[in-house]
DNA sequence: GCTTCATTTTGACGCTGTCAAGATTGGGTG
DNA sequence: CACCCAATCTTGACAGCGTCAAAATGAAGC
């Protein structure tokens, strides 16, 4: 047991940063952020009131690494969809993307509240890595549009960074009404996507096009 | 001294749930939720700390509350922003409808919070007159929607319900980009406003204009 | 004038985040 | 191998929170 791995029980808990995040993660999953306290996270992992502090430097820090830790699922998850996606026409791309970013949102709330709730970009918190990730998935969707208008994919009219705040935003939106428990329906998750896209590809399909 | 209203120091207060509400406002627009509690709203009013409690079931009670009169500014909002632009075409309309919902859930943030929030939404709390507020909003844009689709304003192949979910969902998640400072540059409100206004009008156009 | 009832207060409880000080241990240096 | 240091964890303590119960206060009606 000298291995700095699964020690569990032994004094220097060895892993105890990563089990706290996980925890963290599955707390506000189950039972929502009401229910989170850093007591009750220290007691369910074994430890004791005050040893999250050791690798956490407040409460808001542990949400923020949480957080962070959501921008690395998140861009996973987006890179996955886009390899599923590979041969398949621009529309088809841009439906599979919002079907994606929503799906992701909704499925994995307890991370999405972190990543783009108020209390982390307002506060001084904001940890230059989390920016540093917010702002690369924008930049990314930025210069993914102007290679495809370049490729005569995408309607070369449309200002990139202009669109991709305005398509953000229709994703982010739709996606906090779901998880907020606003839309009465939630079954309605593909066909509301679908008229997204439909609107979304009307801006970007070339001008020549149906 | 015997009215109702204003006997400020008296041991009934008389006014004491309108101050609460008001109060509550003022501290969350220029304190943040954080710096909200009953204790120290109820010493700022000048009562005990246990006052509110016979106005309010419980401080979600209060918020509730707070939530509800907001829905009340929202539609005077947009009440009067639809009178001001009254001889508008149907574009110019679109567009002020859009700068005036933004405008309002930037500029009363401490209000829209609450009317979206999903604590209200998901809890039991949700007041059966407050989901009427939201949901009368909706479907009001649904047959503002439909009875235009039918003067021949908008195209009429559209779906109204689909597309009020899908631009109420832009709207929202844009007021929150804001809201939270995600978005970096909040300057530029009227300029990513008017991109939203020109990708929702490209889909309420009728089919025949330009 | 007395009663009744809504309103407000004081007291108390358990919970929270966080700091300070002491206990324990594993790893690196002699 | 022994030692010490630094990392890690624990115990103790404090102020603040939401909320309940019981007592106090004052306005309104008979």
């Amino acid at each position: 047991m000298s291995t700095k791995q699964a020690n569990k029980g032994a004094y220097h808990h060895g892993d105890l940063k990563a089990v706290l995040l996980d925890e963290t993660a599955r707390i506000l999953k189950e039972e929502g952020e009401a229910a989170l306290s850093l007591r009750n996270l220290a007691a369910r992992v074994g430890v004791s009131r005050t040893a999250p502090y050791h690798h956490f430097k407040d409460k808001q820090s542990l949400l923020s690494a949480v957080g962070e830790e959501g921008f690395v699922r998140f861009n996973r998850a987006m890179l996955e969809s886009a390899r599923r996606h590979k041969g398949a026409s621009a529309e088809e791309g841009l439906r599979a993307w919002v079907l994606a970013y929503v799906g992701f949102a909704v499925d994995n709330a307890q991370y999405y509240d972190l990543m783009y709730g108020g209390r982390l970009w307002q506060s001084e918190a904001l940890s230059s890595s989390l920016l540093g990730s917010a702002r690369g998935t924008l930049r990314g969707n930025v210069e993914r549009i102007r290679s495809a208008q370049e490729k005569g994919l995408y309607n070369t009219d449309l200002d990139p960074v202009g669109f991709s705040h305005v398509a953000w935003g229709t994703l982010h939106g739709m996606s906090r009404l779901f998880i907020d428990g606003v839309y009465t329906d939630n079954a309605s998750r593909e066909r509301i996507c679908d008229t997204a896209a439909d609107m979304l590809w009307a801006q970007l399909a070339p001008r020549s096009a149906t």
